[in-house]
DNA sequence: ATAAGGCTTCCAGTTACTGGAAGGTCAAGG
DNA sequence: CCTTGACCTTCCAGTAACTGGAAGCCTTAT
């Protein structure tokens, strides 16, 4: 399978993949006689395996880590356990911070006159610089 | 007030601070006889509002945009309500991404013994569902 | 006078890719 | 057989948004 379609069947964009295989986070491809990557069921897995946790938030690093835990046959959950229950302490905080991000700039939004007036409690709020909020 | 100062009153470093100014995000402090730059209040609630911004996921672009407008006597207020409104709905996006990936995660980590058993259904899902060895 | 610490600039490195140039390969159509 | 276009290869640069470090000047305190 050449690394268009390992692409298509991951996910990732051909360049991605070169990538993950340049930075020694996935086993080369073996080449075929023209030097084409050519990639079999094992390097899809892999690959699927780091999109996927990539999509979760996990860093590269930590997909190291995971393929390095999940090759490793006397690996503990407890490592992986703990890493996804920081990324989801992560998440929730960045979600908190979301969250009142929100309230200000939709409170401001709604006391704004939204006309082409130029005051603009928006901005006024920011130029009186009292508040720690926009 | 130095550098180091408004690096303290807008939780950014004195780094990251000269590299706002390089990219022109902020107007260049003062600069007094010894050349420090030299930040008045005005430029501690500039930074205070990129920070509280950047910190929130907004880009710098995004910040150079309020900014402008800020800078901007003859802006409409209505400009500012739009960006305001989409930043919004673009933030709505964010956390309703980030509560996806909550659930994924908290999901798995619950499932997972977290004991140390090599079997860890995280690094099960990661490969979807394949006992095979990567 | 000297040491510690803060300030300056500039250059390089980071993360995780992404784009593009220059060129080799392959399958199909004329 | 030749061309065309879609692949593939490598390498070099650039992106965002900083961050670290070197070299050197400035300030403050002992």
């Amino acid at each position: 399978m050449n690394i268009g379609q390992a692409a298509e069947h991951t996910g990732l964009s051909a360049k991605t993949i070169r990538y993950y295989e340049d930075i020694d986070l996935v086993t080369p491809a073996r080449r075929r006689d023209n030097g084409y990557r050519d990639y079999v069921e094992r390097d899809i897995h892999m690959l699927r395996f780091v999109a996927r946790a990539r999509d979760l938030g996990f860093s590269v690093e930590d997909c190291r880590v995971l393929l390095a835990l999940y090759d490793d046959k006397g690996r503990k959950s407890a490592d992986v356990k703990e890493i996804a229950l920081r990324r989801v302490a992560d998440i929730d905080e960045k979600i908190e911070a979301l969250k009142g991000m929100r309230a200000t700039l939709a409170h401001l939004a709604e006391k704004c006159h939204g006309d082409d007036r130029p005051d603009c409690p928006i901005l006024d709020e920011f130029a009186e610089g009292g508040s720690e909020r926009i």
